[in-house]
Parts: structure tokens; sequence; C-alpha cells
DNA sequence: CTCAATATATTGCAAAATGCAAGTAACTAT
DNA sequence: ATAGTTACTTGCATTTTGCAATATATTGAG
């Protein structure tokens, strides 16, 4: 059972059955790229999150945590009972994110030098993006 | 005068000088990249984007079509005057957005079964998108 | 024990973005 | 004269976002 609409990932297609408009529904606003960017780069936990440069708010980084978790990319878990806390990683679905983060990074840079992607926190456990992420990409 | 911040483009890093940061500021809501799909895919008129599958509002499309503009994604041109007529067109900044697209759909149609990229209306002028779009990329 | 600190959120409210319907201007076709 | 087309703009209700404050559970300091 992990073929379509009704199972896990749930969309529905709301829009349209368009590959780009199911994945735009999926991850097409201003910050859930970020969140699976920090997330690619090692960073775990709330406070990562929210320490990132782009200053995300709280209440929409829960949002979004949630709607990932909903839609498979990301898994939940805790890392600790007595308090308990939680540490968010991406799944294999959501890892393979990483060609439309990579094709975003090139195009940013091809068209705006200047930006340049930072590996952020070091990595509590190696992640392993087939891709080079530091210097200039 | 084509490098960076204050030129053409004019981000000027809004949130942060990530790359991908960069890159949502400019196409990171729900609808920009259906309309940079559409323009791969031949369209080129208000008619052609309104009448698309997703139902764009043309109070939002006209906004966008303005930001792709100012962004020089995309360029505005009469082609007739009495009454003043436009159509729009990728720049070449804009039609290097291609393989996020491509990334996208390929995302997509990886964990989403079921979606589709059709071309659509029949290209006034060819584009040439180094990859095929049709029945299933 | 009390008090401060930390991590992971939730809540309230104002501001901005979106969605929907209708209106407008300048023509063209019948 | 009337209706239709194209490319928008306007008004308004709904939804999402942004920002600050509050909540809850627990550890550690004194």
């Amino acid at each position: 059972m992990k073929d379509d609409k009704t199972s896990e990932g749930n969309v529905a297609f709301e829009r349209s059955c368009c590959p780009i408009t199911n994945g735009l529904d999926i991850f097409g606003d201003k910050w859930t790229l970020l969140i699976i960017r920090d997330l690619v780069l090692g960073k775990r936990r709330y406070q990562d999150f929210i320490s990132s440069a782009e200053k995300i708010a709280s209440n929409i980084l829960a949002d979004r945590l949630k709607k990932l978790e909903a839609a498979a990319l990301v898994r939940r878990q805790a890392y600790q009972q007595k308090p308990a806390r939680y540490e968010y990683c991406l799944t294999e679905k959501g890892e393979s994110l990483w060609p439309v983060l990579a094709a975003i990074i090139s195009w940013s840079q091809e068209h705006y030098p200047g930006t340049q992607l930072f590996p952020s926190v070091g990595p509590r456990q190696a992640t392993d993006p087939t891709v080079k992420v530091a210097g200039g990409v």
C-alpha cells in the first residue's frame, strides 16, 4: 500500500494532476524547502531550525513540521524521555528532494553570485547527500 | 551590468544570502513555477495561463507576471497594436529554471504515480527544453 | 525547596496574500 | 447596435503569515 493519493503521502492532487502542481502543493511556499535544506545540512532539532539565518517563526515551523510529517517527508522521533524531546529527520522520500534543492542552488548561484550555501550545524549523524554542499557548489 | 543584487534581478537577499532562500524569494509560492511551466510548454498569452487546469485567479496572474518581469525571468512584448496586445516569454534566465522544474517533475512522478505533465497549447514558436515533457518524463 | 533556564511547542492578533466575482477599456465581428 | 474578445483592475471575504507572548515539562543551581 504505497501507490497513490489516498495512502501515505495523501495529496489527492489538490489542484491538478500535474507533477509540478503536486510538488508545489507540498513544498510550494517560502519555508518548507528551507527546513528540508536544514535537515540535509544535518539539523535535527527545533532550536536548530529556529536559529537558522532566515528566522522562521515558531508557529510556522511547527505547522510545516507537521505537514512534512503528514506528507512522509520527515519522521519525528524522540531522542529522550523525561522530558520528552524530539528530533526530526528526513525519510528517503524527503532525501530524494535533494536534486530539487541542488537545481535551485545551481540556478541561484549562476544568476546571483553572492549567494552561498553554508553547511550549518555539524551533523549529529552523518547525512550523505551525494553532492558537495559547502564553499560553492 | 549583470552581476548581482542591485542590478537587474534586484533581489537584495531579502532573508539571507543562501541560494535556496534567494530562489524561494523569487519563485517560492504556489503559482510562479506553474506560470514558468506554462511558458516552457509554449503558452504565451494571458488567456493561455488563465485556461490552465489549476485555474489561477486573474489578479494573481497579473501580479506574478509583473514580478516575473521585474525579476527578469520573463519579457513582455506587444504582438500587435490597435488594440495593444501583449505576450510573455521566458528570458534566458527564466529558461534556465528548467532543471528546477525537471527535478520537481522527476520527484513527483517517482513518489506520486498518477501525476503527469501534458504539453498544452501548441507552441506558437518552438521552445526547446532539452528534456522530453510529454507522456512521462 | 525555590528560581532560572531549556526545549518544544501553542495562542492571540494584526498584516499580508489569496480566491472569487464583477467591472473596465479598447477594439473586432455580425 | 450588440455581442464577444483580450488584458487587465477593483472590491471584498477568506486564509495564511509574521510576531510576540504564553504554556508545559523537566533539569540544574543555590
